[in-house]
DNA sequence: CGTATCGTTGATACCTGTCAATCTTGGTGG
DNA sequence: CCACCAAGATTGACAGGTATCAACGATACG
């Protein structure tokens, strides 16, 4: 246990790549984060401020004095958000993909780490001048607080599962939530592709398991009974094929 | 289980009392809730749109249908916010006290109860009218994005708790958080009162069960053996006195 | 004073956590 | 290219915490 504090501490102080040349107009987020709420002349404000950064997988965004300072778009990757009890058990509070928000604006604390679940790519602003942006363009603080809505909506459905549903429940229903975030950005304008849904998993099993309220080896039992039973096959321990949607969704929502 | 839901059914359809004599200028909430963010001009356009209702314990503040009609302000009393799985099962996601926010902007569908959990004083808003009145008012529309964001970070530190601790330490929690909160709002700017914090729980032993991911026995045997150990003092099952708050905030928190 | 509702307590079962061993995978260096 | 190693994942045996089922007690209400 108090491995992954040690753990925390030694993969703090990221030292990411910055890229200086990334533009507005060809970022693949432009029209789906809250950026888009801007038009092209606007979107300088934020252009002028912003740095675009790498992370790679296992690096913290940020640690504990620097937490205020950050307010980020996730590009590309997956961001993993999680807080930490005093004994070393964590909890995964959220997952952030393309056109997501990190950082906490308008707080100063909120104990909350961040870090690069898969390699991902941040266009990352200073804080302060982030709110001051905000102040000047209501659209956007607009867009920010719909965002922030659906996070907390999000948050509840989860708080469902973590409060009230089994360990196969919960992980029914989490593959099923990948199964179809997947699908999602897989076609972005055509019909759903007629193979079987197939995705790789951003997260170890390690992290599957604090981010449901289970340990490692009921994740991995589970995984197994539903391998077992035919509804999912494992292409490479992280890649997942979906043999049986219908069945996974009547096992992760019940009666 | 399903005797549950038919008990939500019976109860649907609210009949509140509705109280038109209710001025902006001697409300309450007036200063702690988002409304703060406008002057007493501006406040008009709210004021002009506000119903005041009154709920008994027990009524839900909206049916299926009406959901994405109703914005709300608490006035007094606590509201508690639930969601149900199809056998039943259920967990509070929110619990509101005075001068917090109830019902969704800006979109059509949360599939969440809200419930009066003591009698409660409302000022309601006609939605979609509320809505307009947020995009003539950024300064209200900011008031609003900070009380989201804060209803997040409680939502995620509530999620800690549903996945990572156990039993003892929910119950510890849970009861520490209502006696600080009811602390704060006993002496508004005065210094801590000498005597031991007491304060009326809003919940029943059902209703902690549905907030903590447990059941009603298991919060029971805790209580009984906080009440045994001397760490709290049950004056009248739903009245309680805690006699060693440090021992409480140890059991909350280990290590 | 009976009755319904809520809360408490007890006995037992089961799910999931814990501890430990084994297997798999990917990377490294000889 | 293969052996070796570390990290991650799986599997098994077992224990423990919480749920379940059931009975009883307390409290409020008519």
């Amino acid at each position: 246990m108090p491995d992954k504090r040690q753990q925390l501490k030694m993969s703090a102080s990221p030292q990411p790549d910055v890229i200086l040349d990334r533009r507005c107009e060809n970022c693949p987020v432009r029209h789906h984060a809250i950026c888009s709420a801007l038009d092209n002349h606007s979107c300088h404000a934020l252009s002028d401020i912003m740095v675009h950064r790498h992370f790679a997988r296992g690096q913290q965004l940020w640690n504990e004095e620097d937490e205020a300072d950050v307010f980020a778009i996730v590009v590309s990757g997956a961001v993993k958000l999680f807080k930490m009890l005093a004994d070393g058990r964590q909890q995964i509070v959220g997952l952030l993909f393309p056109a997501d928000c990190v950082g906490r604006t308008f707080s100063e604390t909120q104990q909350t780490f961040a870090e690069a679940a898969t390699n991902v790519e941040i266009c990352c602003f200073p804080r302060k001048q982030f709110e001051g942006v905000l102040r000047r363009h209501p659209e956007l603080e607009h867009a920010l607080l719909e965002k922030t809505l659906n996070d907390l909506d999000s948050a509840r459905d989860w708080m469902v599962s973590l409060g009230r549903k089994s360990a196969g429940e919960k992980i029914a229903g989490f593959l099923l939530k990948m199964s179809r975030k997947s699908e999602l950005t897989k076609c972005p304008h055509d019909r759903p592709s007629p193979n079987l849904p197939t995705f790789v998993l951003p997260l170890s099993r390690d992290e599957i398991a604090d981010c449901l309220g289970l340990t490692i080896e009921t994740v991995s039992r589970n995984f197994t009974k539903l391998r077992v039973s035919g509804v999912i096959r494992l292409i490479d321990g992280q890649t997942i094929e979906v043999c049986d949607p219908d069945a996974l969704a009547g096992l992760a929502e019940p009666a």
